[in-house]
DNA sequence: ATGGCGGGTCTAACCCGA
């Protein structure tokens, strides 16, 4: 089973690198971020066509989140007042960043992480409530007991070798010792930065600015991230960044990262005696 | 570098992203 994430900054504007890249990897799962649409002008039709069910949670020009999936939804939440009904669950919910559904047994939660803009910024603060507010949610959604695969744009390089240029950008928006701290926290050791645990060294980004010709001189962030809990850690077996998406014509400025899971577990042969005796 | 590019929509002396 192999479940994607991808900000593809619109939906619309993306739809045939997108619809391009499903036939060709054929994911169980793509998790969007960056719709930019509402509901009823998400284009449905050309992801059900190639066998993908959808659930989605848009607004107009910003934000919006979407899963696609070729396996059934189920149990799909929308915002973080689907688990939490305090007054900053509600306040956040106006942008649309959080849906999550369970498919074959796995929690999906797809995020969009507030980007904060800079340190000095309304926007940093409201990155670091809305991060505080993503612990509280994934405490309630432990009693859950599903194992958990979390994906999305987090606009947070966890380490410094997630970042092209550590001395200059460390400390800085997206790589800043709070909003660092308030991720780690929210990930509390239940959770594993996937591609780590299969790749150790620096040089591999997901997202390179339009700008200042950051994808000519590679100089890119890691900041689209896929973390398992540990009974789906045990079955993964891979987690690839689809690099070359990025030099396609008028591409998104991140590209897909996907993770291949053992999923659901294979009965083994020890496990199948002991269910004859 | 209050820069760069590329989405969006109130199509602009616009806003926003990361």
């Amino acid at each position: 089973m192999q479940i994607a994430t991808w900000n593809v900054n619109s939906v619309r504007s993306r739809l045939e690198q997108v619809l391009a890249w499903l036939e060709r990897e054929r994911p169980e799962v793509l998790c969007l971020q960056e719709t930019k649409v509402e509901d009823g002008s998400f284009p449905l039709e050309p992801f059900t066509s190639l066998g993908y069910g959808a659930v989605i949670s848009g607004q107009k020009a910003y934000n919006g989140v979407a899963i696609l999936s070729r396996l059934p939804l189920e149990d799909v939440r929308i915002g973080f007042d689907a688990l939490l009904s305090d007054g900053p669950a509600l306040a956040l919910a106006e942008q649309k960043r959080v849906i999550s559904a369970r498919i074959e047994g796995v929690r999906v939660l797809n995020l969009y992480v507030p980007n904060g803009s800079s340190l000095q910024s309304e926007k940093y603060a409201y990155k670091l409530e809305w991060l505080a507010c993503l612990r509280r949610y994934l405490d309630v959604q432990d009693a859950d007991g599903d194992p958990l695969c979390m994906v999305g744009d987090f606009n947070i390089a966890l380490d410094d070798r997630d970042i092209h240029d550590p001395q200059r950008l460390s400390g800085g928006i997206m790589a800043s010792d709070h909003e660092r701290d308030a991720l780690r926290l929210a990930l509390d050791e239940r959770l594993a930065d996937v591609f780590r645990l299969f790749e150790p060294d620096t040089g591999h980004w997901s997202w390179w600015d339009y700008r200042s010709g950051a994808w000519d001189r590679d100089s890119g962030w890691r900041i689209d991230h896929i973390y398992l809990s540990e009974q789906l850690q045990e079955r993964a077996t891979d987690c690839l960044i689809h690099k070359a998406v990025r030099g396609n014509e008028k591409p998104s400025d991140h590209a897909p990262v996907v993770v291949q899971l053992q999923w659901p577990p294979e009965v083994d042969d020890d496990e199948e005696e002991e269910e004859l005796e």
